[in-house]
RNA sequence: GGGGAUUUAGCUCAGUUGGCUAGAGCGUACGAUUCACAUUCGUAAGGUCACAGGUUCGAGCCCUGUAAUCCCCACCA
């Protein structure tokens, strides 16, 4: 393979991850069933190696990825791959949701669209068409994911609908059957009329909306109601228990308007008596709080909507209308009849199908409910136990008040597309010993017998979540009988926006089915903004594609931008600029390692084993006086296959050594953006412009082929094309770069490394101070001359290359020209008196300058307490401080006599 | 009403146990450039760390309060 003289991703990105692929370097290297060959109860390959898991929230089999999936990958996939570095036996697993009611609202459109309605098939008819719709759908995200890295392991992609799943759910339902945490029960859910389907709270969305509030007569008493069309279902009216106003009238009865009806009237705190007229309709059918009023008083429940929206059980004038003709009817009607005492506007909130945007209406209905308290006390037990380290830290908070105010979940939907809910129901009223419900896993049968007693196969579907919520369990294979070591999962990484609907039950479900929590981290990642920091939405037209940027810039860039900039939980602004930060990095680091290679290339290799084991050739470049050179031993030069030979080769060391440290810390602790950065600087801002530009005198080969490969093996997390791309155009380098290890700490020579330091110094001060100077194209105008300093001596040609002066001398006679000042050396700039006279404006401004961090520092020492309280070692620098900065002052005055 | 956050450069964000002159990227200005890279190199400007108190030798960081913004949950007859 020949190095292309542009960075161009796309023309290697899909090869190198079907080698990947077909290489099957992405399984985990301990099987992930568990062997003990010796029966000694344990898996001895288990001995050396631990283990690494994580799942993939599935994204809908039949979609396309979107932002959030980009992020989410990007983070995964470099833990995956960071770990699978340091030897962790890796499992990425993938999956794909067969996403119940998101697919089935698209199906439900195709079918209208060709002019048929889900009425006219029976359940098992349309499962099978929506299955036949989704496999032709599906793999685009799969496609997607692999053009993302994700270095997942493909063989053991789990489908929300696989048998397995399906198994799992049902075992896990028949332990809360048998445990009497599953019932049965008539109670009002959130149904959407338009699906006619129920919905969990979660599911729902508020939004804010004028409305109005109506007052009614209802004989003596006047209600407030924004609902006037449910009055038909009224089977009283309440008042507060401490109203004086209404006292009297509780027990006794009043006309429910319209109708011939005499209701009760009860005393109840759900009355507000600040809110309108303080005395309240009770409605159990149709209001979620009526419905728990009806409750306390054992009222009966009149439903008057019917599941498609139109009027039932109410005067023969209304039967049949829609809720809104309804509702003027009657208003005009109390109006005719004097009723209506009085109408005011106001804003409440109204919930909202999330999908289609209807009104979402109370109903009535009889579904099946899981008890959720002694899920949610187990759970919250354990997460006060501290078993879950959360990212970041406070939602962990907001999980357990979430669950210590959790109702019980329904978790029955009338949608055809999802895993059938296996209870059957008797049909034989007359075979009175048998329970009414079964519950049997035959669920490809529509009706069932059993002692002779035949049952009908409920229609329902089950709750996604409630599926989802046993993802760690069936990813891993979990079972009884075969704990994996895979189980719990190293990390839980999702969405901020999914820590109750799918977090908090997969933690109640994992401590449910198998006792342990089933993960040991969650880290929640926050939504992506848009560059403005506004929700990306379709109306709003600012959604941002991933594939659009993978295609424009490369994956490598679109992963390193899109975690740029982004911690655990916080919603950020993401724009296409960090994403070209992130090509540019990858663009430099193609650019370094073709230099690297051509090096390489020139280098013959009697050479190169010379300079391993001699001094070589670069003798006079490295100083013999200053760098500690003698600190280093052959001792070194044997153990590994480089040694450092000048200052930056020690510099680059120190600094690589405290980037790896750096970078570990941070992907540790899920800290991406700071991980990334600090890569970024390292290979930028320090290997390139300062370790190569030196080298550009030095070539040390071996140390220039270790740093390389380093510097490759602690960005791959983060770019893994760009990094086994050129892994695999490097002449040296062997294998893939996915499945080496992690890079050992550099050797150095610590004095040496602080001497480039100075040098760094001197000549950033050079550049400055030439730049500050009037006129243009300074650099090349000045000579600089030294007098007696043995590092600037010593590192003629260094300093020469990097501040493009035309020579370096040594200072004859007296000082002349412009002194540095800052390097604290005996350094001048040959300029003559005229420019350094307009450069004297800019010198006297410094000498202020300095003279106030000068003041500031006295001023601290004056204080008696800071030096009696304050660090010794920080006492000791202060004092140093001022030293420096009175000698730095006297310099620059005395420059400004000369002047 | 309950809960959780945020406020630092023009923009997007770092700043971990309190410690020197508060950082980065982008943007801006100025300068450079055959010799790995214009997807480049060099330099600079730009901040009362939302506000007011407090603790401390020392506060962007800790405490109290205020303001603004955002998210979630519940309620709104």
């Amino acid at each position: 393979m020949k190095f292309s003289s542009s960075y161009e991703p796309n023309q290697f990105e899909p090869d190198i991850y079907a080698a990947w692929e077909s290489a099957g370097v992405f399984s985990p290297s301990v099987p992930t069933v568990p062997v003990d060959a010796d029966a000694n109860g344990y898996d001895d390959r288990l001995k050396n190696t631990s283990v690494y898991s994580i799942v993939m929230p599935p994204p809908n089999a039949n979609g396309n990825l979107h932002i959030g999936h980009g992020l989410t990958v990007a983070l995964e996939d470099s833990l995956t791959r960071y770990y699978r570095l340091r030897g962790r036996s890796t499992w990425y697993i993938p999956g794909a949701d067969h996403a119940g009611f998101e697919t089935w609202v698209v199906y439900e459109r195709a079918l209208e669209a060709q002019g048929h309605t889900r009425f006219e098939y029976d359940r098992n008819e349309l499962y099978a068409r929506v299955w036949d719709f989704v496999a032709q759908q599906r793999g685009n995200m799969e496609v997607q994911l692999r053009a993302l890295g994700a270095s997942c392991s493909w063989n053991d992609l789990t489908f929300t609908l696989d048998e397995n799943v399906v198994d799992r759910v049902y075992t896990t339902f028949e332990k809360m059957w048998n445990d009497g945490m599953i019932y049965r029960g008539e109670k009002l859910v959130n149904y959407c009329p338009k699906h006619q389907t129920a919905f969990a709270d979660i599911e729902v969305e508020h939004k804010d909306e004028p409305g109005t509030l109506w007052d009614i007569a209802y004989d003596a008493l006047v209600v407030s109601t924004t609902r006037p069309e449910t009055l038909f279902g009224d089977v009283a009216v309440a008042v507060n228990p401490n109203d004086e106003r209404y006292k009297d009238l509780i027990g006794k009865t009043v006309h429910l308007p319209l109708t011939d009806r005499e209701i009760p009237v009860i005393a109840d705190e759900h009355a507000d008596p600040e809110y309108g007229t303080g005395v309240v309709k009770i409605t159990p059918a149709h209001d979620f709080d009526d419905f728990e009023v009806g409750e306390r008083h054992h009222l009966e429940r009149i439903q008057v909507i019917s599941e498609d929206g139109h009027m039932i059980n109410v005067p023969d004038k209304y039967y049949g209308l829609t809720t809104t003709e309804c509702r003027k009817q009657v208003l005009k009607d109390l109006e005719k009849e004097g009723l209506l005492k009085g109408e005011k506007k106001l804003t409440h909130s109204v919930a909202h199908c999330y999908k289609c945007g209807t009104i979402i209406e109370p109903m009535l209905k009889e579904q099946w409910f899981v008890d959720v308290k002694t899920l949610a006390r187990t759970a919250i037990e354990h997460l006060n136990n501290n078993e879950i380290k959360f990212y970041p830290e406070s939602k962990k908070k907001v999980l357990i008040n979430y669950l210590e105010n959790l109702k019980d979940w329904n978790i029955s939907r009338q949608i055809p597309w999802g895993i059938a809910i296996p209870m059957f129901k008797k049909i034989n009223e007359e075979a009175t010993d048998e329970p009414d419900w079964i519950f049997d896993r035959r669920t490809n049968l529509k009706e069932i017998e059993k002692s002779g007693v035949k049952y009908i196969r409920d229609e329902d579907t089950f709750d996604t979540w409630f599926s989802s919520s046993h993802w760690p369990i069936v990813c891993t294979n979990w079972s009884e009988e075969n704990p994996t070591p895979y189980y719990p999962l190293n990390v839980m990484e999702t969405g901020v926006d999914l820590i109750f609907a799918w977090v908090a039950r997969m933690i109640m479900m994992g401590l449910y089915v198998t006792g342990e929590v089933p993960f040991k981290e969650v880290y929640l990642h926050g939504m992506v903004l848009d560059a403005h920091g506004k929700k990306m939405s379709k109306s709003k037209g600012n959604v941002i594609n991933p594939m659009d940027l993978v295609v424009k810039y490369g994956s490598d860039a679109f992963r390193l931008g899109i975690i740029r900039g982004r911690s655990a939980g916080m919603s950020q602004a993401f724009s296409e600029n960090s994403v070209i930060a992130g090509r540019n990095l990858c663009n430099k680091l193609w650019n370094i390692s073709r230099l690297i290679q051509s090096l390489v290339d020139e280098t013959p290799e009697d050479t190169l084993s010379r300079s391993i084991f001699s001094d070589g050739e670069n003798t006079e470049q490295a100083s013999p006086v200053t760098t500690g050179a003698s600190l280093r031993s052959e001792k070194d030069v044997s153990l590994a296959s480089y040694s450092t030979l000048n200052m930056g080769e020690d510099w680059i060391c120190r600094e690589i050594n405290s980037c790896l440290e750096q970078v570990e810390a941070d992907i540790e602790t899920y800290r991406f953006a700071e991980a990334a950065d600090t890569l970024y600087s390292t290979i930028w801002d320090k290997y390139a412009d300062w370790f190569l530009e030196s080298q550009k005198l030095y070539k040390n080969i071996p140390l220039l082929k270790k740093t390389l490969e380093t510097l490759l093996i602690a960005l791959h997390p983060f770019a893994p094309f760009v990094t086994e791309a050129i892994w695999q155009n490097l002449s040296w380098t062997q294998g893939f770069i996915i499945t080496q290890i992690w890079p050992d700490k550099l050797e150095f020579d610590p004095i040496s490394a602080e001497n480039f330091e100075n040098i760094r110094i001197i000549v950033s001060e050079v550049r400055t101070t030439l730049q500050a100077l009037p006129g243009a194209n300074n650099a090349k105008k000045y000579d600089l001359m030294y007098d007696r300093d043995s590092l600037v001596e010593d590192n003629l040609d260094l300093i020469q290359s990097l501040t493009k002066v035309p020579h370096l001398r040594a200072l004859e006679g007296s000082p002349k020209g412009l002194r540095l000042t800052l390097a604290n050396r005996e350094l001048y700039l040959d300029v003559p008196e005229k420019v350094v006279k307009e450069y004297k404006d800019a010198l006297t401004e410094k000498i202020l300058s300095v003279g106030r961090e000068l003041d500031a520092l006295n001023l601290r020492l004056q204080n008696p307490n800071y030096v009696e309280r304050a660090p010794e070692h920080l006492v000791k620098e202060t004092r140093g401080q001022i030293a420096e900065k009175e000698q730095l002052i006297s310099r620059l005055k005395n420059q400004l006599t000369l002047i």
